[in-house]
DNA sequence: CCAGCGTGCTACCTGCCGGTAGCCTTTCAA
DNA sequence: TTGAAAGGCTACCGGCAGGTAGCACGCTGG
């Protein structure tokens, strides 16, 4: 019980550090923050931090890896689903949307910071990414073997709707004309566009 | 006559220095070269660096800059020659990704490393990609205007297709399955799919 | 042979920051 | 009240890398 209880402040303090690192390598790059400013941030010092991660690398690859998860997961999950190829296109779509769109800060650290992880997180994350490219690729094959889908190129198409998704990192803002939810809408309709299913 | 060949010898030296710096910035990342490693791989120190550029942020403004005025270049001489709307998308669109390609290093590193500019290098850099959004909006807009596209939100819709081709540097491998012009016209179909230009 | 200049190198400085050793305080059980 | 453990802080280290001062070498013209 007391064990219990420990064991979920010491998950909330993590909790904490993690978000608060997002927030700042987000606004000023990887190497642009130190730890000291991060510890700051949470009104604590920089021993603390050490107390519940390794290392700054470790750090980063703790706050890139889960979102990666997500990911591929949204696109796996909603391709798994009864339905038609478009039906299930869409949701992956829109699904995927929404996980690079809340975790927009998450996602773009990670593809701005790859170089600086460790070997073995880039290799996790590797592996990751390639199955999320083989689910994709798998869901509009199906589609174009079911006529549904026109695509002169899966791999190409594959490639540029997942660039297209993910690129909303870039201009997204959550205070901006459109909701969240729009946005992964409209995204997910210009991705079944692009495949030529009916919309 | 001197004078000439000696600003070529200067220019040339400079231009050498970048493109030992895109090499290396490209593949360990900006924080991850030190000025040593680039003197180390063009044979001379690092001083010799310093007589040609100020610092390293400058180094690194001067290979991203470039890059982003061609792109604006690219698709800003592409909607403004002859031609329906459909032809003129599908030219600045394989141009304005041959510009990706060919500078795929280029791009890479200016979208890692943005953090890492100077004020002034990223007020100019932004007020480009500001330029270039107009352009690429314009152009969907006057296609819609002449009934050669079908696009529910302009905006999104520029936003998708610059990301998706902006995407490709980071997948594209010179030496794959396709040659840079092939991904140049896949790429330029696909958008003007998105679009709902008949293809 | 020498003056002078341009060019790049050797050698150095300095600040920053990731990471750590060891202490102090607070808490809780007996 | 006391012992001990946990948790976090103060204070420090050491290396790295951006940036610079000043010298040495070689070329060119006299």
């Amino acid at each position: 019980m007391a064990e219990h209880m420990r064991d979920e402040i010491l998950a909330y303090k993590r909790e904490r550090i993690l978000q608060e690192a997002v927030k700042l390598f987000y606004e000023r790059g990887f190497t642009g923050t130190t730890l000291d400013d991060i510890a700051a941030e949470l009104g604590v010092t920089k021993p603390f931090i050490y107390t519940h991660f390794r290392s700054k690398v470790e750090l980063l690859a703790a706050l890139c890896q889960p979102t990666i998860e997500m990911s591929l997961e949204a696109v796996a999950n909603a391709s798994a689903i009864e339905g038609t190829p478009t039906e299930r296109l869409r949701k992956a779509m829109a699904d995927f949307a929404k996980v690079v769109l809340q975790r927009q800060a998450n996602i773009a650290i990670y593809f701005r910071e790859e170089k600086n992880l460790s070997p073995e997180a880039l290799d996790a994350i590797n592996t990751l990414r390639k199955k999320f490219d083989r689910v994709l690729s798998g869901l509009l094959r199906e589609g174009v073997a079911a006529g549904a889908f026109a695509i002169p190129d899966v791999d190409v198409a594959a490639l540029a709707i997942g660039g297209m998704i993910s690129w909303a990192y870039t201009w997204h803002r959550p205070d901006g004309r459109l909701s969240l939810d729009d946005v992964c809408v409209r995204l997910a309709d210009l991705a079944l566009k692009m495949v030529g299913a009916a919309g």
